[in-house]
DNA sequence: GTGGTCTAGACCACG
DNA sequence: GTGGTCTAGACCACA
């Protein structure tokens, strides 16, 4: 269950998005399921070596985006999953899909390939 | 030509960020073609209202990945797109999209859905 | 660790090239060594009696030329070398020796002479 | 002797620089030989459609790098070539190379590699 | 008039 | 305390 998100230092990307990313990958490719319970805050800080408000953060947000809850002295768990639930973030989703699409085009990758690579998922 | 970038200062996006997205989206959809000239950097900034410097970046960015060349003395320039020269953006572009096409599919959505979406464009 | 850069007002090269020219030697020549820490851009530019802002498009550049990376909150550190990775640097590179080797022999320096210049390094 | 010089307006190195190059070049490698006439800064320009001003620039610097002399109501001519003179500029030209070769050792290209290199001039 | 450099000084996100 | 963004305003090289 641990060091199941890698951190990059010299990423870039701040840490606590890494870590809602990772998180967030985990989720979305099944590896976690729903109810299932996350490390709690310090063990995830121990285990990366890392600020807890950092991790702090990134539970918060990974929360306010529906995809784990917290409960008070219990922990952190995956949150079930409502199919088409979340129709602002389906839109948003959609927009940028077919703005890197579109970059795709003009980079010179053909129609027919881009979408192969997404009927491979 | 003018008017045809708009800025919302609430956007936590920075604003160079937002000139430089605004120009991409410009060329990538064709609106500007190859060797047209942009607004000089002055004529930008007055137009937006926003300082100098921060247009310049932008310039300077779009300038870097590619997407327009500045000529000292006479201004900026739409640069010609040369297909499939940019391999690591486009390695980069194919990561994102399959990550957005995979949390599409958590949240719903079927992936002919999707692919039917990137058909049309 | 201070003092290891020079700057030359004088000079019409830019002082934030010579800044990045600086640490590009000192990396070069091994005196920086690969994960090492560098100055931050304030004590830099309180060192230097330039400003703040001159160092960091200075360490910017050479972040861009994979030189060092820069971890906010945390500081520039000199980035480990990838051999080979940068052909199209090579290139300008070789080019450019090419070009200066030729006007050495216009000048009457004899190739041999040239050769045993390098093999001193 | 027209259409010997190629002028790029993309490149961001100034115009007037890349006439001198341009013509630094052709009396290096011998196309041009000592006593030859150059075309006038009238004839450049107009052939380059340049503005004069930056052709006689080019010109000016040339006759002060000693690869040319102008003759008042004569024209331009390739100045004959003195070895050894310019001792100045070759350790100039030294210093430069020393710098060039061993960032290409940075970046892993073979001394033995950039001395074939030189050896085949 | 165009882009390029530089300064002085402010505020912000991250850790 | 670190780098990142932004502003206001100055001066310079190039064409």
């Amino acid at each position: 269950m641990i060091n199941i998100i890698s951190i990059d230092l010299k990423n870039p990307k701040p840490i606590f998005e890494q870590v809602k990313d990772g998180f967030k990958n985990l989720i979305i490719c099944g590896v976690l399921s729903s109810e299932e319970k996350i490390p709690s805050v310090r063990e995830m800080a121990q285990e990366l070596a890392i600020n807890p408000n950092t991790i702090q953060k990134a539970y918060r947000e990974l929360e306010a985006e529906g995809y784990v809850y917290q409960v008070v002295g219990k922990g952190t768990f995956v949150a079930p999953v409502v199919p088409l639930e979340n129709q602002a973030r389906i839109d948003e989703l959609i927009l940028e899909i077919e703005d890197l699409a579109r970059e795709l085009i003009y980079l010179g990758v053909a129609k027919p390939d881009i979408i192969s690579i997404l009927d491979k998922l």
